[in-house]
Parts: structure tokens; C-alpha cells; sequence
DNA sequence: AGCACGCCGACT
DNA sequence: GTCGGCGTGCTC
């Protein structure tokens, strides 16, 4: 009797043992080959793991496997590497990694037929490559030197040129005959990379992944990519995960982007296992950032250590019109602020309407206002299923949580006294939007959020209308900050950027540092030089030094000063405990039971925290707790994560409660 | 995680 | 009398 060892998408850290029908014979060659199974009362798409000459189960429990899927080649070694590194890593079950990375059309049972897809005949214009500076060149040639796994950090600024570095490698590997894997931090950014990259090589097929995808076409581009067809991946995260016979080359781009990493589900940072990729395929790996994220560049720059990243530079400017904006601040002590905005920054708008030139004004806040009160009784407008507040959308007439989606019409009068007179309190991107049209009748304004630009093809028909000139003043989140380059836009006012210096994240700088760089790099050329106003009380803050300086290097060298002071990451390896129930003492009392474990007494490197209700302490009516892990090993932390798992899921709880462990926890 | 089985409160 | 609440246990 053969028997296959089968991965299933189930929470339970083991797989399942299955008899191979009369008939059926499979050999070491079969193992990565998707089957179908019965599992409980229904049937469920597994992955054989291994072909075991005996099960730990007695005979008459074993089920036959109902059907091998050879609908695909079965899943190849180094993908099993990924998944299994991923498993080990963030203490997730192997099939769970394994099926939940697989297009949903490959482990549903009933995937929608495909349809063909439609003939794109793009006749795709192809471009010539610009010359490379010597700056670029000499990348070029440290990357491309040795064809064998080493880390690159490209760090360069606004039009130094690093897509163009990318465009030569990939060409040097597509040349090799070799595929590559280009990942961006978001689908919005898919777009106009894939038309560069088309553009570039117009014989090498590229496919894209993303979750805008249909289910059809994901499964039909991650084929592609499998069997080889497809030379060119470009996708986000999830892309990270395609099985690539002849992977030659990974580029992440903007590493540092928190998009990489998954808020849900396996909590994986995409950049992390793409470096695992690498090293695994033995391949190079280059990340890529105007602004790299304190983990690489502690990992480029600390001298104490060996360099687990090598640092490569790009500090010319090579696009020829690129020039940075002369960033400047405003001290808001100083000047009146009308509706927020400073004399400067209007003045300054004025003087750009007048040049017919584009500003951008910057505000990392949606919707009107952050909450309604009423004047008299001191009503705030709250969320009945979380611990915050109703975000006021004037534009289409709602109060909404930006956290569960609950929402409900603006009330005419005070819910509990009746007073009419209720008021918005704060200013979000709506609101700025009325201002400047009040300051500014005659502008043309447009305002670019997540409620404007739902979309891909929204965002895209506003970029459109961007770029073709229709706009004079643009409002917006950092939506805004991200790829675009906007010809005429020669003005970026900051709004509301000192509340990050001072939160409670601690990562809340580097994110504020690396989004106004972003935002900043949108302004200006060499015709059109750009300048950027930063509203602030905090003149004198060293972010804001920096930044006027646009110094990366002297914030991120002091940034990272001040973790190893305080002994956070990159200088101590985390994790997460996380429980939710519908009572926070039931949260908080799984967590001390995770807690009070005697194993723990065999990991003196690793230090548990108390529980604590986390900062949102009730989302869609379950209340939230959390517990961290910290050690000065990442080693040490895994092998305690992995030993302390089995007790977790021993802990009595109600049936209600969620837990869930993040490895390099992202919020806090 | 699902999903079934199973044993006690308030409905027709 | 039963509908359904969720506690408990299992999935090769
Ligand atoms: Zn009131
Ligand atoms: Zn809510």
C-alpha cells in the first residue's frame, strides 16, 4: 500500500497521511503535485510533501486520496525551501503556507473556468537606453560582478537613476537566459514600471501579480512564470512566492515601503523572504530606496558586524532634469494660521497659480474632519464597535470608522441633547480641499486619497488628469507621494507632520522621514525648480535638519543611535502575541496563561512582557491585547517561538477568542 | 479554523 | 415539546 504525506491549508502544525488508490502509482518525482483529498466531511486541495513508507496512523484511519491534479508540473524543491523557511520563520503550519500563497484558482475545488484571455496587442514602443553616469555604471558592474547570491542595497534619491540600474541587470540576466522577479511595494506602482519594463524588452515576456487581479488571469500569469514562458515578474508581495525555474535576479523596489510587509494572515515581510530567496537560489538580490528602511541600512552600514548587505550609492543626479526641491520650514509659533495654512504657504500657492505651475498640498489624513462634537453636551461622534472615533466624510455624508468600516449618515442635530449645533473638529484632506477652493476660487483643485482613487484605474485616470495639465492644486494623502512624477508641480506644502515625531511608534520617524523625502522628490526639475514648505513648531528638530539637507544618512545613522540606546529593533529581535475576544479579560487572561509557561525557564535569552491592551484596544467589537517577545538572538527567539506554540494551542479559552504571533512585528 | 455532536434555557 | 446557544473534540 503507497502512501502520500499531504499539506493542507488547516491551523494544525502537521500534515496528513492519505493511501494512493489501486491504480494510481506515484514516484519521488511527484512530490510539489497538488491532490485533492477528503478531509472531515469534504474535500480539500493539499500538496504531497513526501511519499512515507509508513504512517504514525493506523491503516483503517487512512483515507484514499480521491484525484492527483497534474493540471501543473508539480511544485518544485527551492519551492518548498521558501515555504518551509516561511513555516520555521513565522511560526506558521507548512500547508498553510504552502496553499495560502497558491493562486486561489490552483487550491479551490471548483476553480471558475478560465476564460481566454484577451488579446492585448499592445504594440509596445520601444526606447533606447540612456547613457549610465559613471555612478551608475559602476553599480552595474559591482552587481552584476558575481552571479551568486549577495545582498545590494542601491541607495539614491530621486532621479539618481536606479530604475535605469535595474533596466541594465535585468537585461544582463534576460540575456543569461535567466527570469527575474521585480517587486514593487504597491499595485499602483505596477503600471508604469510595466510599461518602462515592456518597453525596454519588448521580446521578453512579462507578466504581472497582484491582488487586483482576477482569479483567472493570477493563475494565468503565475503559470506563466512557472513553466518558464513569462522572463519578467513584476508584482507585489504576494509575487514573492511564484515558483521561477530559472529565477537569475530579484529587485525589490523601495524596500523599505511597509506595503512588503503582511498585516494579516502569515504576517511575512516580502523583502525579508525575497533575501531568504536569494541566498537559498544562490542569486543576487537588490534593494532598492531613496529612503532604505533602518534595517538594511544597519545591515549595509554597521562596521561592528560583517556587512550582511553590500551598499551601493547613487548620489548624481542622472535623469538630466532632475534637481531637488529647496525644502524649507515654517515655523508655525511665528506665523497665523488661517484654516491651517500658513501666509507663506498661501502666498506661495498664489505664486504658482499665477506661473501656471502646480502645487501639491500634503496631508496624511483623510476624509473632513477626524470627529463631530456638539458644543453643548460634549458629544464626540465614536464608534459603536471600536475604540475610536468617527471619521467625518462630508463628501458623501457619512460618519465612517476607519477601522471596521461601520458607518452611518451624518446626524442633522446631537444624537443625545438634539442640539443643531454640531462640529466638525480637526481637518482632513475634504476639508482642505473646501479651504482652498474658498482661498482659491478660481483654482482648479483635486483632492487624491483612498476615497478618490478606490481604484488602479481610478488613481490612473487622476494621474491622467494630473499630467495633462487640468489641475492647479493638488490635495492628498501619501498616495500622492508615491512614483508619479509630476512635470509642472513645483510646490509641496506639508501639513500636520509634527504628530509623528512625538507618537507613541516608535517607527513613526522613519516613516514621517521617508514619506517627506518621497513627497519632497515630487517637486521640481532643472526648468522648474521646486521648493516644499513644512508647516512645523518643531523648526529645530533634527528630522526636519535633515531633511532640509536631504540627508538620509545623518537621520538614519542618528535614528539608529537612538534604538540601540533604547534597545529596539534592529538592535533586538521581536515578536508579537496577539489575542482578541469580546471581553478584554479573556484576551488578557489567555495571554498571561501564555505567559505563566515553565518551558519558558529553558530560554533565558528571551524576555517576555506583560500583556497589554493594545493601543486600539477594541476593533469590531472584539478588545485586543498583546504581548512582546524580544531577544538580542533571532535564533534563540525562533526556537522558542516554535517550542512555546504547542502550549499556546494547549491554552483553554473561549471559543470567541483569536490569537494569532507576528515575527517582526510592524505596529505595536 | 471549520464542523459536528451534545446538553440546558425560552419560545410556539 | 423543539430551536439554538456555544463548550468540546476531531480532522489522515
Ligand atoms: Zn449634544
Ligand atoms: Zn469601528
Amino acid at each position: 500500500m503507497q502512501l502520500v504525506r499531504v499539506a493542507l491549508d488547516v491551523p494544525l502544525d502537521r500534515c496528513f497521511d492519505y493511501r494512493v488508490p489501486e491504480g494510481v502509482s506515484l514516484t519521488a518525482a511527484d512530490v510539489g503535485v497538488r491532490v485533492r483529498v477528503p478531509f472531515g466531511l469534504k474535500s480539500r486541495i493539499g500538496i504531497v510533501v513526501d511519499l512515507p513508507a509508513a504512517s504514525d496512523v493506523g491503516d483503517s484511519q487512512l483515507k484514499a486520496l480521491e484525484e492527483v491534479l497534474r493540471d501543473t508540473p508539480p511544485l518544485p524543491p527551492d519551492w518548498f525551501q521558501l515555504c518551509q523557511f516561511c513555516a520555521r520563520y513565522y511560526q506558521v503550519p507548512l500547508g498553510e503556507v504552502m496553499l495560502s500563497t497558491l493562486p486561489a484558482g490552483l487550491r479551490r475545488i471548483d476553480p471558475p473556468k478560465a476564460r481566454t484571455p484577451r488579446r492585448t496587442a499592445s504594440a509596445v514602443e520601444t526606447t533606447t537606453p540612456p547613457a549610465l553616469t559613471d555612478e551608475q555604471a559602476a553599480a552595474l558592474a559591482a552587481i552584476s560582478a558575481d552571479p551568486g547570491f549577495s545582498a545590494y542595497l542601491l541607495h539614491g534619491v530621486t532621479g539618481s537613476g536606479k530604475t535605469e540600474v535595474y533596466l541594465r541587470l535585468v537585461e544582463r540576466v534576460l540575456a543569461a537566459g535567466r527570469q527575474v522577479l521585480l517587486m514593487v511595494p504597491e499595485i499602483n506602482l505596477t503600471p508604469q514600471l510595466e510599461a518602462r519594463v515592456s518597453a525596454r524588452f519588448p521580446d521578453a515576456q512579462l507578466v504581472s501579480l497582484h491582488s487586483e487581479l482576477t482569479e483567472a488571469a493570477r493563475t494565468r500569469h503565475w503559470r506563466a512564470a512557472f513553466e518558464g514562458s513569462a522572463r519578467i515578474v513584476l508584482g507585489t508581495r504576494l509575487a514573492v512566492f511564484t515558483p521561477m525555474p530559472e529565477l537569475g535576479l530579484i529587485v525589490v523596489d523601495e524596500e523599505h515601503d511597509a506595503s512588503f510587509k503582511q498585516q494579516d494572515g502569515m504576517r511575512y515581510s516580502a523583502r525579508d523572504v525575497a533575501v531568504f530567496r536569494a541566498r537559498d537560489r544562490d542569486i543576487p538580490i537588490v534593494l532598492g530606496s531613496a529612503t532604505p528602511s533602518l534595517e538594511s541600512w544597519a545591515n549595509a552600514t554597521d562596521t561592528r558586524t560583517p556587512a550582511r548587505y553590500r551598499l551601493i550609492s547613487l548620489t548624481e543626479r542622472a535623469v538630466q532634469s532632475a534637481r531637488l526641491p529647496a525644502v524649507q520650514r515654517v515655523d508655525t509659533r511665528l506665523e497665523k494660521l488661517q484654516d491651517g495654512l500658513s501666509d507663506r504657504l498661501l502666498k506661495a500657492i498664489s505664486e504658482r497659480l499665477a506661473r501656471r505651475e502646480q502645487s501639491l498640498v500634503f496631508l496624511n489624513r483623510r476624509g473632513y474632519a477626524p470627529v463631530l462634537t456638539c458644543t453643548a453636551c460634549g458629544w464626540i461622534s465614536h464608534c459603536r464597535r471600536c475604540a475610536a472615533n468617527l471619521v467625518l466624510h462630508l463628501a458623501d455624508g457619512r460618519l465612517r470608522c476607519h477601522h471596521c468600516g461601520f458607518e452611518i449618515r451624518v446626524p442633522k442635530a446631537c444624537p443625545t441633547c438634539g442640539n443643531q449645533d454640531i462640529l466638525p473638529f480637526g481637518r482632513g484632506t475634504q476639508r482642505l480641499e473646501e479651504v482652498l477652493s474658498e482661498r482659491f476660487p478660481y483654482a482648479r483643485i483635486l483632492r487624491v486619497d483612498r476615497d478618490s482613487a478606490k481604484s488602479r484605474k481610478q488613481w490612473e485616470a487622476l494621474v491622467e488628469r494630473i499630467r495633462g495639465d487640468e489641475v492647479d492644486i493638488l490635495v492628498g494623502t501619501q498616495m500622492l507621494a508615491k512614483g508619479h512624477d509630476f512635470p509642472k508641480l513645483t510646490l509641496v506644502g506639508v501639513l500636520g507632520a509634527d504628530a509623528a515625531l512625538f507618537a507613541a511608534d516608535w517607527r513613526a520617524p522613519e516613516r514621517l522621514f521617508a514619506q517627506l523625502m518621497q513627497v519632497a522628490g515630487r517637486a521640481g526639475r532643472a526648468e522648474l525648480p521646486g521648493e516644499v514648505l513644512i508647516q512645523t513648531q518643531y523648526p529645530e528638530h533634527p528630522l526636519y535638519a535633515a531633511l532640509v539637507r536631504h540627508d538620509y544618512a545623518a537621520f538614519a545613522n542618528a535614528q539608529l543611535k537612538e534604538r540601540e540606546q533604547a534597545g529596539f529593533p534592529p538592535y533586538t529581535f521581536q515578536a508579537m502575541l496577539r489575542a482578541e475576544a469580546p471581553q478584554m479579560a479573556d484576551a488578557i487572561a489567555y495571554l498571561a496563561s501564555a505567559l505563566a509557561w515553565d518551558g519558558a525557564a529553558e530560554h533565558p535569552e528571551v524576555m517576555l512582557y506583560d500583556p497589554v491592551p493594545m493601543r486600539l484596544a477594541r476593533r469590531a467589537n472584539m478588545e485586543r491585547a498583546q504581548l512582546l517577545i524580544e531577544s538580542p538572538s533571532r535564533r534563540a527567539l525562533q526556537v522558542f517561538l516554535t517550542a512555546w506554540r504547542d502550549h499556546l494551542a494547549a491554552i483553554k479559552a473561549p471559543s470567541r477568542l483569536r490569537w494569532h504571533l507576528e515575527v517582526d512585528p510592524y505596529e505595536f
